[in-house]
DNA sequence: GCCAACGTTGGC
DNA sequence: GCCAACGTTGGC
């Protein structure tokens, strides 16, 4: 079992569009280690919601509804999508300030490859995320 | 195969 | 708006 970070610009698409949809296709990835995660993805794992931009953080939990298979929007490449389905949101989002002042956190790609848009989470720091999320005033 | 130039991402 | 980090492109 993996847990997986996804990352979205508000304005491209948020996880409220998300919310609404109930699920999307996540195309348009054209880097490959973010391509080969999304590759590693099964059905049912858990996937955390980050917004970048002008307030980043984690925003919600959505989960992987279909494996990788080809992105009909690429013209060129070799490229995949996946399906993922709007969750549920957090209690309260946990900002990037936040998880880089958590020592557990501090080594989360999320961090140390702030540019990867698709990324791989532990277990551990999953958990400690939802906790942080949980227990925010 | 190296590396400079360039474009993009994303935090601040 | 700036700039660091990083990926990609293309000349040699």
């Amino acid at each position: 079992m993996n847990y997986w970070l996804i990352k979205s610009e508000p304005n491209t698409y948020s996880f409220e569009n998300l919310r609404k949809d109930k699920k999307t296709h996540w195309d348009g990835v054209r880097n490959y280690q973010a391509r080969n995660n999304m590759r590693k993805m099964k059905k049912g794992e858990p996937v955390l919601f980050y917004h970048s931009g002008k307030e980043p953080a984690l925003i919600g939990l959505a989960q992987v509804v279909k494996e990788a298979h080809h992105d009909f929007t690429a013209t060129a490449g070799d490229w995949d999508i996946v399906e993922i389905a709007y969750k549920k949101s957090l209690k309260h989002p946990v900002k990037l300030s936040k998880v880089k002042a958590v020592q557990k956190l501090a080594k989360m790609q999320l961090v140390t490859h702030s540019r990867l848009s698709v990324q791989v989470v532990k277990k551990s720091e999953f958990d400690e995320i939802l906790k942080i999320s949980h227990n925010q005033a």
